[in-house]
This record gives structure tokens, C-alpha cells and sequence, in this order.
DNA sequence: TTGATGGCGAAATATTATTGCGCGTGTCTG
DNA sequence: CAGACACGCGCAATAATATTTCGCCATCAA
């Protein structure tokens, strides 16, 4: 399944999709040299592998009113880990936390949040993530302003390191 | 242009489209419950307003060998706006850098960094981020787990604010 | 050499996207 | 209060695209 590697085709079917996930199939095609039907094949083939997780249109958060974005760094009272877990299981569930990281180090978790003003979010923080079981502390960073947003896999990184092969 | 607000069924096509970039427009259609050609011209009319950015693959980066996510905290010497947007300009020129957000606090930008390896990150680390003018602090956290990533606007917030009107 | 395997591309078919047009609804205006 | 207008829908027709089918060629192993 994951066992079959990639050759160059497939970097660059991968790269053209996360760069435009709408692109027609004969588009594709046609960018990473060869025909349709061999190309949407080996789509299907990327999909099925589960290197393709899925595809999303990135909609302007400020444009529908979520003008606030934050970073929460989270330590707990308890790394055991059901508590983790458990911790986890919350940041699932609050809509306002749109990513969850475990990280080494002091803080436990990072967790970015979004919402549309700052009393809302502040509202979150005291009464549902302040409030959480285990958590022991929360310091939160606003957002002034994204320099680079550009979640995915650099492809030209990809491309360096994998010459050698395939 | 942005002008134009929003009415629950151009919230549900950004919702569907969010969450499946790639769903057909009969598809969609037949979920926001209109046809199919005013759908597409919603769709459109979203798009060209800004409501929708883009489309792209979620693709997994850990089965492309992409094993290590890396945040830094970075504080620079000068906050001076041209220091600050020229650090911003390194940031977008670093394909190991998939963010970069400024900071309100202490720390002055948070980066999200992913890389093949821990010695990948670490050369990264020392030849090129430490070593980049005005740069006077970073202190990096690894990610040991995720637990929650998904990106984008939360519908179900949003639907509950906007009940009012619409 | 020969048979099996895998991937390609041309052609045919099924789906889907897109355009053009007439209809109904709500609003503004005389 | 009627009529003109603007707006957005949906039907039907057309264009483009996706998907299947099938035969060909290269590679590899016996």
C-alpha cells in the first residue's frame, strides 16, 4: 500500500495538487507530462495511498468575521498519559482550536484558536479552556499579523534530496 | 465587491467546499439544496469576492519523509517595521518555514517549521535562522504528536452567530 | 527467447461544467 | 395600487471533462 515509492511523476502530481487542488485532470496531465487516464490513475492510486488526505478550499477567515487569531501555549498538572489524551479529547471538541500540538519542552501544548473578536475568545479562555481539568497554565499570544501561511510539504526540499533515486 | 454579504446558502457552499475541495458542483448543489448552475455561480461570485483563496491537496507530509514539525519562537533586536517585514521576507524565502505569524509578548514571530530529519532542522537551525540578521533569540519546541489539525473557518460558530439575520 | 507484469495512450462513453433563456418574487416608483 | 425593474432561480442545450476499455510497448525473470 504505502510500500510503493514515488517517482517523479508522482512528487510533481502531488506538488500541482496541494499548489492547486482544483486543477482539471488533463491540466495535470498535461504540467507533469503524460496523458489523462495514466494520470487521474495514479490520483486514485495517491488518494488510495494516503498520501493524498483530502482536498479543502482555504476560505478567508477575516473576510467571514473571525478577525482574532491566537496562540495558546498549554502546560498540564498531570503528563500521564490518559491525561494527555484526555486534554487532546477537549481540543477535538472546542471549535475555536482549529490545531493541537504536543511539543517537548516546558509548555505541553501549543494550540492556535481563531474567533471573531478578542471578548470571545477571552470568553473561551476563561471559562472553557481555563476550566478544563488538568490544565495548569495558559499563556496566549495574539496574532498581529501572518507573514506566511503555507501549511504542506515543500516540494522543492523534496526534489534535492530524492534526485539521486527514481 | 466584499460587499455583498453572505446568505446561509453561500455559508454552507464555503462550509462543504471547506471541508471537500473537490466535491462536484451537482454534489454541492444538491447538499446547499439549490440547482446546479446558480450553485456554480455562487461558487464563482465567492471566489472572485475572496471568500475562497484557493484550493489545495492535504498532503501527508510524514509518508513523504517529512518526519519532523519544529515551532520557533523567534525575537528579534529591532522592531522596526523595515526590520520586522525584512525578517518577514526571510521567513518567505525559507522552504522549511511553512509560517510565519508576529507576536504581541515576549516572543516577536512564531514559526512553523517541518524537515526530513532532527539534523536537517538543527543545519537549518544554526546556518540559517540564527544566523539571519536582527535575529537575537530562538527557542524551538518539537512536536511529538498532533492531535488536532485542521485549518479553516469554524461553520458551526459561525452559523450560530448569524442566526439573526440572514 | 519467452511469458508475465506494469504502465502508457487512443478511442469511446459517462459525468460534469457551463451557457442561454424564460419565469417568479420582491422592491421601488409613479 | 399597478407597473417597471432588478435579482436569482431552474430548465434545457452545449461544451468540457472524467472515466472506462482495450491494445501496445518496455522491462524483467526464468
Amino acid at each position: 500500500m504505502s510500500g510503493t515509492r514515488l517517482d517523479s511523476i508522482d512528487r510533481k502530481i502531488l506538488a500541482e495538487l496541494q499548489a492547486d487542488g482544483r486543477m482539471t485532470n488533463v491540466e495535470l496531465a498535461k504540467r507533469v507530462g503524460i496523458s489523462a487516464p495514466p494520470c487521474l490513475r495514479r490520483v486514485r492510486t495517491l488518494e488510495d495511498a494516503g498520501y493524498i488526505r483530502g482536498y479543502h478550499a482555504e476560505v478567508d477567515a477575516r473576510e467571514l468575521g473571525f478577525e482574532v487569531q491566537v496562540f495558546a501555549m498549554v502546560g498540564l498538572q498531570s503528563q500521564a498519559e490518559s491525561d494527555l489524551s484526555t486534554f487532546e479529547e477537549r481540543c477535538r471538541g472546542w471549535s475555536l482550536v482549529r490545531e493541537c500540538h504536543m511539543l517537548n519542552g516546558e509548555v505541553d501544548f501549543i494550540l492556535k484558536c481563531v474567533a471573531p473578536d478578542l471578548s470571545t475568545f477571552q470568553t473561551f479562555l476563561t471559562q472553557d479552556l481555563l476550566k478544563a481539568d488538568n490544565v495548569a497554565s495558559v499563556k496566549t499570544s495574539l496574532v498581529i499579523r501572518g507573514a506566511k501561511d503555507e501549511p504542506g510539504v515543500p516540494f522543492d526540499i523534496l526534489e534535492n534530496r530524492l534526485t539521486r533515486d527514481a
